[in-house]
DNA sequence: ATTTACATAATATAATTATAAAATACAATT
DNA sequence: AATTGTATTTTATAATTATATTATGTAAAT
């Protein structure tokens, strides 16, 4: 009847807060800086501290607070990621949404209350959902009842402009007089790119490739310093993910991609921008014209 | 205690087609061709419409429906847009906030509870606003309670990038292959901004002014073909609206102003694209450059 | 075959309330 | 001076309900 806790989110995000900070055992956690760093009062902190004290990752002293129990990089991942699904009940339906739609389940039009009825979800956190769609730009409420989804996700045509603008966008952002190449940013890509062609395309999840793609692409526009570039790219990208996951990932096309994301660090270090940015476009280019998924 | 009605709003946008299609005393009006005009089901029109009767525009005949009872361009205007008004209850407080934001009435961070009490709004109405506006990119749902405002609105840098990525975006947008010239669009422009030019920037109001501007930059991104163009062309407009009509208009601009958009559309309907986008790029760069808002 | 007109069903809003959680103020402790 | 721990206040969610509005099925009229 009341909303949910955010101590189990927050408890995950200590614990990739201590190990992206490599804490050793007997650090101390103060309650304001981790709360101003996850934007929440001490209060939520509070609890999740409890939390992670009765699972032994953390020790309570009266009146000094909560110390690291355990070295950050021996805290076992299996627990995390565990902890993780319960924690958000609003990403799974999200994305049965999205594979519903993709897939033809859904009708183009929809009522609230159907939604609520089919994903067994109060209006607030259905709502909440609906809300982050329409901001991504495919369902749009309509003027008396119900919403209805646009062609954003499902037409062939959307999916080419998509690409288009990926190209272009992410072209001239390299082209920007305030791009200020990331070296460190360069190699940490380099290394995921260095792994994923290194056999990691045969093994790693879906999502983990996407990611990885991703957070490339993304990396590069952030060097532009500009926001709207960034923000562009990014709400197209989570688009992109929905289409993407739903059809099957061509494997076998990943080593060349990486070998193309590789040339392109290589011409950056080197101060070959506009080559870079030349390349970069026919790189996105041609991912979009190569792939053919069944709309 | 149960919504607003939809048929103050349908009654101006049934005003709104008539005129548009310049219909003639008599005509018909089907209940089902206007419901798909406007999204939504017959109910809505009806009621519209028997409000338009009491008003004298439309007549009733048993069993054949409405019918016009005046000539589309004999509607007065007034009446018009004394009942836009009252009709939206949202815009008008969306605009405060934007307006108390940007003069710093509004602290950065705020809560729900506090921005019901201050605009005396139930939260559905409250949220539906706050939506738009994270959707808009200026407010951001914290993680635990309440709302921050992000710089985007009020920051020197964040108005100069947005001017860069106009540039660069309907420059390339004219660039496209896909870019197909709209010569209806064109002609209509073009007296909008010889009107504009010959008198009206004296004498418009700034929202017009405004519309003018915007209506001209996004036609020109239509002829892309290619939605995100358009799409983020908005996004970054509808911003910059509440930016501009915060800061004190510049009047003596306009002139420069409309007669290079004039020279755009020369270009345009001499086959001088590539002319054209390089122009357009600076006179938007340009603009951006001169222009000091109080921030 | 359309279209209206009416009856009925479904829907969304707003108001209310209980409750757990988050935010905060402040004394106690280090 | 900074931080914790507790008490208090404030906040947002979810569940409920009344009600006006929107949506829709269908018979009657054109």
């Amino acid at each position: 009847m009341a909303r949910n806790s955010l101590s189990p989110q927050i408890s995950i995000e200590i614990i990739e807060f201590v190990r992206a900070n490599e804490m050793r055992k007997g650090e101390h956690l103060p309650l304001q800086k981790l709360a101003d760093t996850f934007r929440v009062s001490r209060a939520p902190i509070m609890s999740a501290l409890r939390k992670l004290e009765e699972r032994g990752i953390v020790r309570a002293e009266a009146n000094r607070g909560y110390f690291l129990n355990i070295d950050s990089d021996k805290i076992d991942v299996a627990s995390r990621s565990e902890h993780a699904q319960g924690s958000d009940r609003e990403e799974p339906i999200y994305f049965r949404i999205a594979e519903d739609r993709l897939s033809g389940v859904l009708p183009e039009k929809v009522s609230e209350s159907e939604l609520m009825r089919i994903y067994d979800l109060p209006r607030t956190k259905l709502l909440k959902i609906l809300h982050r769609i329409s901001d991504e730009g495919w369902i749009e409420r309509l003027p008396g009842n119900g919403w209805t989804f646009r062609q954003t996700l499902t037409s062939r045509k959307s999916y080419e402009e998509g690409y288009v603008f990926r190209a272009v966008i992410e072209q001239q952002a390299m082209l920007l007089p305030s791009f200020e190449p990331n070296y460190e940013g360069f190699l940490k890509a380099r290394e995921v790119q260095t792994a994923l062609g290194d056999g990691g395309y045969e093994h790693w999840s879906r999502a983990e490739i996407f990611k990885a793609n991703n957070d490339f692409h993304e990396m590069l526009v952030a060097c532009s310093g500009n926001e709207f570039f960034l923000d562009s790219i990014k709400r197209i990208n989570r688009l992109r993910r929905l289409v993407e996951y739903h059809v099957t990932i061509d494997r076998s096309r990943l080593p060349k991609q990486t070998i193309e994301h590789l040339h392109i660090l290589d011409l950056l270090e080197t101060d070959r921008r506009t080559e870079a940015a030349a390349f970069l476009y026919t790189h996105i280019m041609g991912a979009g014209r190569i792939k053919t998924p069944q709309l």
